[in-house]
RNA sequence: GGCCCGUUCGUCUAGGGGUUAGGACGUCAGGUUUUCAUCCUGGUAACAGCGGUUCGAUUCCGCUACGGGCUACCA
């Protein structure tokens, strides 16, 4: 198999939305396909129709793009595989599974949910060590091994439910060779016959999936580790259907973790702990609840990726940040780690304020403009650009772009109570009164002479700077953040400077 | 419970039979600043435990502990 023909998937189920780990699967896969200059196939598994929900298809395929993860065939654009999407596949798999009734390697089953229950549940209280539906239970329960000929005949024939078992060959070691774990031998006994057809008639993932990834030319299959434990039966099914030779390479990834306390990362953590878990905000059509997501949060789309590909993966070199074409050109998957990661929000907001400080002045003052528009706020292009320069550094997200320089727009409608009782002592009120008349008779508003002018003043009245400046920045600003004074005076100018300091003296003399 | 996978600073990780066990995020301290950030400098902090193999193990092997996954007519 030479490497130009490599073909990966990346086959989410639309049940809601795609969470990051699996943004990341489907983003290793990619990077793998593009390494390799291969082919990146999406494929929706949508078999399991009871847990369908309208909108994730759309979800996943936004999200991915948001991504600039960009595949070569799927359900929308199709290609030479399709269709894409399994329930537009599902006249295909049933033949699969009666081939191998036929050959031997699977049977039809009878027993009801009841049944199956019961079987459970004795089992374990038995206290015996298998309680799987397998090569040790399978001749207790109905189905064609277990029954007569005939009787399965007449109960086919009178159209009873089934599904259709692989049956699991006893005493064997199946062999996974799985790229980023080695060798991994399980013993079939320890296996169950899982169901590959259901009743409803419609394939299992482990049917459709295998057919699948065989009549798509699948060459690796690189999924969550969720998935190790059947890898085994897949095998065997490859090995049953006649494919093993072409059986695609596997790569289990490790899973994703929950930042604090135990278990893989779950679509309810985001909110809770304060940080987005899916790339797009998504609304649930059922309950209407919202959830939020990287981009609406203020994310760059190359920053999630860059932070998504270094949670698990890395070069072994130290460099952190990473175009997409560095991150195609480097990636491998040897260089994955074994273990689960936890995720660290802190760190995901300081890859975005890499990439964010990286933006020129102009793209930033785009950004800022939206800001500004959803506000009903206008400014020139002029403004934007000195308020960007200003702000730039201290800014992670977007929405801090506009939340650490709203004060160069719209002036404070109230004061920070714990900063002014800080700073603002007796003597402050009559030094601002003071400093308010004479600045008021500056005529070239420049940084040079309002530098200068500040320095008399505080000289004059053997002040601190700090006298001055804090109780100053409290009425210009409101609270004791931000850039320069003299900075945000130059860019609001003398008359609104003016007015900021006289009506900000009055609201705090009266107020106390 | 059973089966499978894993375990280096709080977190993401590099490394690898003999290293001062490296980097990044965080955190702490100092510097810069009129403030808050940014930024700069420095510090803190790790090989899960026990046995083996070996001149020597954090690195190889085994066991234990811990963590994770799976154990559906869900994927």
């Amino acid at each position: 198999m030479s490497e130009s023909k490599v073909r990966v998937r990346f086959a989410p189920s639309p049940t809601g939305p795609l969470h990051i780990g699996g943004v990341r699967t489907a983003l290793y896969n990619y990077l793998f396909a593009r390494n390799h200059g291969g082919k990146v196939i999406l494929r929706i598994e949508d078999t399991d129709r009871n847990r369908y929900v309208p909108g994730a298809e759309e979800y996943i395929i936004e999200s991915l793009a948001w991504c600039g993860i960009i595949f070569d065939e799927d359900s929308r654009k199709g290609g030479p595989y399709g269709p894409y999407r399994q329930s537009e596949r599902r006249f295909m798999y049933r033949d699969y599974a009666i081939q191998l009734v036929k050959s031997g390697h699977a049977y039809y089953a009878f027993d009801s949910a009841e049944e199956l229950d019961k079987m459970r549940s004795r089992l374990k209280s038995a206290e015996e060590h298998l309680t799987q539906y397998g090569p040790f239970t399978r001749m207790e329960m109905q189905n064609s091994l277990s029954l007569p000929a005939e009787e399965v005949k007449r109960r086919l024939d009178a159209g009873d439910p089934y599904v259709i078992r692989i049956r699991i060959p006893e005493n064997e070691t199946v062999r996974v060779n799985d790229l980023i774990r080695g060798e991994v031998l399980v013993q079939s006994n320890s296996l169950d016959d899982k169901v590959l057809y259901k009743s409803d008639g419609w394939p299992t993932y482990h049917l459709a999936n295998i057919v699948d990834d065989h009549l798509m030319e699948i060459t690796h299959v690189i999924r969550g580790e969720e998935w190790l434990p059947s890898a085994p039966l897949h095998v065997l099914l490859y090995r049953y259907l006649g494919w093993e030779k072409e059986m695609p390479q596997f790569a289990h990834l490790p899973l994703l973790l929950k930042p604090e306390g135990n278990g893989k990362l779950s679509k309810r953590d985001g909110d809770r702990l304060g940080f987005p878990v899916f790339p797009l905000q998504w609304k649930d059509p059922k309950s209407g609840e919202i959830s939020s997501g990287y981009r609406e949060s203020g994310y760059f789309p190359e920053a999630f990726v860059n932070m998504l590909a270094l949670l698990g993966w890395n070069p072994g070199t130290e460099q952190e940040i990473f175009s997409k074409e560095e991150l195609i050109s480097q990636f491998s998957l040897e260089r994955v780690g074994k273990h689960g990661s936890k995720f660290d929000p802190e760190k995901a907001k300081w890859f975005n304020h890499q990439y964010l400080t990286s933006k020129n002045d102009e793209e930033l003052a785009g950004y800022l403009s939206e800001y500004l528009n959803s506000n009903g706020v206008t400014s020139s292009q002029n403004t934007l650009l000195k308020v960007i320069a200003l702000i730039r550094e201290r800014a992670n997200l977007l929405p801090d772009l506009w939340n650490n320089s709203r004060f160069f727009f719209i002036p404070p409608d109230q004061y920070d109570e714990k900063v002014f009782h800080k700073i603002w002592k007796p003597e402050t009120s009559a030094l601002l009164k003071d400093f308010l008349s004479q600045v008021a008779n500056i005529d070239v508003w420049e940084e040079d002479s309002l530098q200068g002018f500040i320095h008399t003043f505080i000289e004059s009245h053997s002040a601190k700077m700090g006298q001055l400046m804090n109780p100053l920045r409290l009425l210009i600003v409101g609270t004791n953040m931000g850039p320069g004074i003299i900075d945000i005076a130059l860019v609001i100018g003398k008359e609104e400077f003016l007015r900021r300091v006289s009506t900000g003296l009055e609201k705090l003399n009266y107020g106390k």
